[in-house]
DNA sequence: GTGGGATGTCACCGGCTTGTAACCTTGCTG
DNA sequence: CAGCAAGGTTACAAGCCGGTGACATCCCAC
């Protein structure tokens, strides 16, 4: 998955954007002045930086001047944040070689989604992984392979497509008819009641594993984050 | 998505309007004079309003007027829709705090352009965000996670969508009755006491952080504004 | 056809959630 | 300051929800 550097100088913003970017599955590298940018952007080459444009000391126009300046962080598409939705700063900013311009406050998804396209138009692939790993529980999905402390647990059809797509949205929880639709692929012909049965079979084969597979009471199947 | 309410007397301009709406995806409420139009406003608290300035009664400049006095529905963006191409009434609209302004006849195209330039402007980002945060309150509704202060806090289902309900109409303050409707999706079979006891619960497992939930005392609940 | 595994359904149970009522506290009004 | 109404608290019973075991059915391999 794509490696993204956010820089910002409060604390708040950082947090928002990053645990963002983390939730949609990058990886996230943080610096909260322009030094610290330039030094993790050398460090790290991230596939993507996201830029605030007012920060303390060197501002972020300055910042992105420098990285293009560098061959080493040159190519490196930059989206720029900033509070004032002025002409004049957008214009600056695209000059400079900003790939994009977000202005402040924006929602969480929208960012998400122009990083999404940026690094789509830049062809860094961000396919589904073939393979999750958490803990001591391995998937491996074009092998139908599933181990829990290198012992291999065999799972039926079922059980192992219900183990995949929770395992895929990690962290969100999922409806029994969510699970229903994307497990069985059709609408409720199944009594809902049908995928605790498959998830006490699955928890059962899984055995120490199962502590990864939440019931989020009244809601629904969860897989943990952590 | 962006919940709208489109007012307007006759049935036929209700109709158009509120297809093409629903076609690109907003969800819509009509009402067919000012007085139910005040009602659904107040009711439903939409992300737009399109009002049309002839209206039988209580015309659509009063309607704004009134809509802009009341701190409920006062930062709801409007467009008015008329007949009369009068700069006059452009002028009036205007200041009365009218959004943008749309004379009949109008395509159905222009229209479903200026609802969604004048949302996107409004942040009301097209779909409803995902992530709530504020201070050291932190909430996921897909990861049905909220933490306070980095810290995890446990919430029922009900509990969970009452903060979420009150948490999307930040600073507005919405009546047990509202909540009921919200939160327990069908009218009060329920007893509006019920909102208190879940308040208390509610509050009880945010710890601090209920200092962002208030009392309106003989009105209702919100969520802080700041 | 037969046997065994996979799958969907059901009934039951224990516990947590939830709605309600009763009582207490608070703050407004005169 | 008294009275009252609104909201906070407490307690509790009902019932919903998810876990579980049992079972019928289906499908496939043999």
């Amino acid at each position: 998955m794509a490696k993204i550097l956010v820089v910002d100088d409060e604390p708040d913003a950082l947090e928002l954007v990053s645990f963002n970017l983390k939730s949609a599955g990058y990886e996230v590298v943080t610096a909260d002045n322009g030094s610290e940018a330039l030094k993790k952007a050398r460090q790290h080459v991230p596939d993507l930086i996201l830029l605030d444009v007012m920060l303390p000391e060197v501002d972020g126009l300055e910042v992105c001047k420098l990285l293009r300046r560098d061959p080493a962080t040159a190519p490196i598409p930059i989206i720029m944040l900033t509070a004032k939705a002025g002409e004049i700063d957008r214009v600056l900013g695209l000059e400079l070689g900003a790939e994009d311009y977000v202005t402040k406050p924006f929602s969480p998804r929208e960012l998400v989604l122009r990083v999404k396209n940026l690094l789509k138009r830049r062809n860094v692939s961000e396919e589904k992984p073939d393979q999750y790993s958490v803990g001591d529980l391995f998937i491996d999905i074009p092998r139908h392979l599933v181990t829990v402390a290198r012992k291999r647990v065999d799972l039926t059809a079922t059980e192992f497509k219900l183990l995949i797509i929770l395992a895929s949205r990690r962290g969100r929880v999922q409806s029994r008819e969510q699970l229903l639709r994307d497990v069985w692929e059709y609408d409720s012909l199944i009594d809902t009641r049908t995928v605790d049965t498959h998830m006490r079979r699955l928890r059962e084969k899984l055995g120490d594993a199962c502590r990864y597979l939440d019931t989020v009471r009244g809601v629904g199947y969860r897989f943990v984050e952590n």
